[in-house]
DNA sequence: CCCTTGAAGCAACTCCTTCGCCTTAAGCCG
DNA sequence: CGGCTTAAGGCGAAGGAGTTGCTTCAAGGG
């Protein structure tokens, strides 16, 4: 989960790393993004600046690790009974989450401090998997149903450009379009 | 084109931007942008470091903007007499520019840099007006074309969502293929 | 229980960054 | 065309971020 390969994940490195974590939220929401530096965040955490460097590089590759770890969901997508209804339920929340002023915030923070794009990575891997699992029950439920590349590309790879390329607000109604369009193309009406 | 409202754009000002996006392009080509400090580039552009700080704010503004200004299309699309073959020779070209390492680079540090999305803002809006372009054509030949908006989600998204959170190659079939998806859907095989 | 080794602490140094003040010149208006 | 107003750039000092070598600590293995 570090950007940085943790040889001993046990003990004292990952209690470091959770104290400057949590350090790093607690002076977000009280102080905000712009005051956060490095020493500051390591006197909040009791840890000395270096540590911070030498294991995170700079202020923006440890707030890109923790902007992953807060974009991370917290649940499996709701169960409907049906794929359209799941991934419509699923495609609003998240849309909803992503777009809202913290969400947008995450994503920045995701993508600003991260050099080698594994952090962007997990991101759509942890939307990939919660479309895997909507997708799984609706093969076990006999549902005829697209391709997981093919709702990346077409629900979550719209969404996701405008969110992060696009001025302008967002609302479930656009996200269940693309859920629409993408459903009436697997079944053409003809 | 500055980040910053430049309400006196001739004379002294221009010749300092251009001044300092030079010596940007000069010194990334020489020595690499992990070397880039802003007393380096203010150096080589002759002007004093505060003078970066206060136009850009930072170093990452400073290159985001020079990044903005090299994703510019530089010509208008090439015409090949038909809205499928205009989509895809675009879809390709675009493609392929983005996802060269340098094309890489540029949108990493555009995004990184861009406190407010303006510059994201600027480089859909490039693609969009691209877009605009080759649908604005196949309308004058009578073709029938999909919206640019169409375009834009089913096309241009796909490719850079692709590009910025997922990790692996990306080739001409791809675009290709989802040029073809998108037209095929407008004009159903039924 | 000791040994190895990666990680954290410490401290000193470099240089980026900020800020106040002054100077310059762009654009305006008589 | 020539002075006037006012952004914007230059300069220098002060403060603080970022870096580095060395030392100390403790996790995990023998």
């Amino acid at each position: 989960m570090s950007p940085r390969p943790m040889t001993r994940p046990g003990g004292r490195s990952a209690r470091v790393q959770e104290s400057v974590h949590a350090a790093v939220r607690a002076l977000e929401a009280e102080q905000g993004r712009e005051a956060l530096t490095v020493p500051l965040v390591a006197a909040r955490a009791g840890v000395t600046p270096s540590t911070i460097y030498r294991r995170w590089g700079d202020l923006q590759e440890l707030l890109s690790d923790v902007a992953v770890e807060r974009l991370r969901p917290e649940t499996e997508p709701a169960d409907h009974g049906a794929l359209r209804t799941d991934l419509e339920a699923w495609a609003e929340h998240f849309l909803e989450e992503m777009s809202s002023p913290p969400g947008r915030a995450y994503i920045r923070d995701a993508l600003a401090g991260d050099p080698d794009g594994s952090h962007a990575g997990q991101c759509s891997a942890y939307a990939a998997e919660q479309v895997g699992i909507i997708l799984a029950r609706a093969a076990d439920r006999g549902e005829p149903a697209p391709d997981a590349e093919v709702v990346m590309d077409h629900i979550v790879a719209p969404m996701m450009y405008r969110l992060v390329f696009r001025p302008g607000p967002l609302d479930a109604t656009y996200a269940r379009g693309l859920v629409e369009a993408t459903l009436s193309s697997l079944m053409p009406p003809g």
